[in-house]
DNA sequence: AAGGCCATACCTGTTTTCAGGTAGTTAGTT
DNA sequence: AACTAACTACCTGAAAACAGGTATGGCCTT
């Protein structure tokens, strides 16, 4: 039997979920909550398997409230259930450790699978989540304005720039006169039209030249 | 009509590919290549829609082939075809701009199903490898991880040396002393671990500090 | 052979960052 | 009432970055 968490400021969305899963006998709905608040102080108590979180919730939103139940009892699943599906929101969900994304158009079939995936240790994300993630993975071609023109030197200086070295320590590190250094990290100022090393780094990670 | 070139290193491979589009009306295989040298000195000159690509190939592999065509052709389209999904060619792949991903066990209609979406401007990969590169992008249980326990003043700050701003600019624009921001930043630094702007800007940019 | 690009190296002076402190005020908590 | 966290502000000296040059040799292309 899986015990299971709603946390959805909408009760028609709880409601609907409950009579959803009515019929399902390896499944039981324990607990509910409004918020990000009420979860942490009552829906815990239920010791659930699984917490079924909406995003965008008053008072302590979804994203802050998967990242410390993830920190204080990692063995809970959480599988987000929300209507949208922006980079923004999915990385930030993703980086706090919840086992899957749904989207709430998805199909019951879609749901329940999801549920089952998730208790055997596997996760769950809906295809147009990962086309989302998959796309921001990829290199943005609209950038076309930077056709990147530095040079090979130019950008073994600016990777290692980027990763925290100093003038003195990249000439030390490539056998170069720190002056020899210098000038190129002009002249890299110069074509990329940045002139601190807050916007090259910018400009470094954005072009993909770091392997991050 | 698709007109496809195949670059494999195996006969058979191609051979196989081959007969299983020899019934679709809208694909053509104009042309194959053993290995990446093959494939940019011959291939290309078919002009082909998209390209069929192995990962391991002889002479040039499959990844620095990709990399090459993207740059030169970008409209050229190229779906991977390949028996592994590991971690490391996926995102070595992904950062070449391809536009697929399949494996060799997929079924045909997953086949065609891919070649299709990539024509239509979209893109098409294997649920083994989306699954893989969001496992990826999940937190490592072990590892130890940044709660981010910077205050909200001090977020701020971290956005504004991000944008380039120097330590006056900030303090004009937040209406602070020049030496107060100085101390803000160095209380990030030392919560932080760093001690460069450098690095400062990659730990914001990873944490997703900054809206962009 | 002339011109351009790349990589190398130097000079000078100013601005900014970095590193090590100390210290007062406010707001919230125990 | 004591404690803590967050925000504020200051001081000093060293290290680095920034900005504006100049200059030379190698290589490639016209």
């Amino acid at each position: 039997m899986i015990k299971i968490v709603i946390a959805d400021d909408h009760q028609l969305i709880i409601d609907g979920i409950k009579s959803l899963l009515v019929n399902e006998t390896t499944i039981q709905i324990v607990g509910e909550a409004k918020n990000g608040e009420e979860l942490l102080r009552k829906g815990l108590l239920m010791n659930p398997d699984l917490i079924l979180m909406d995003l965008g919730m008053p008072v302590m939103d979804g994203i802050e409230a998967s990242r410390r139940i993830k920190k204080d009892h990692p063995a809970i699943k959480i599988l987000v259930l929300t209507t949208y599906a922006d980079q923004k929101s999915i990385k930030e969900m993703l980086k706090t450790g919840v086992d899957g994304y749904l989207l709430k158009d998805s199909g019951k079939d879609q749901f329940i699978e999801a549920i089952h995936a998730i208790m055997n240790e596997k996760s769950y994300f809906d295809p147009r989540v990962t086309a989302v993630v998959m796309k921001s993975l990829q290199p943005q071609k609209k950038l076309s304005n930077t056709p990147t023109p530095l040079t090979l030197r130019e950008k073994e200086i600016v990777r290692l720039i980027a990763e925290g070295k100093s003038t003195h320590e990249i000439a030390a590190a490539i056998h170069l006169s720190l002056l020899t250094v210098e000038t190129h990290r002009k002249n890299i100022y110069t074509k990329l039209g940045v002139n601190k090393i807050a916007s090259l780094v910018r400009y470094a990670i954005n072009e993909g030249l770091l392997d991050q």
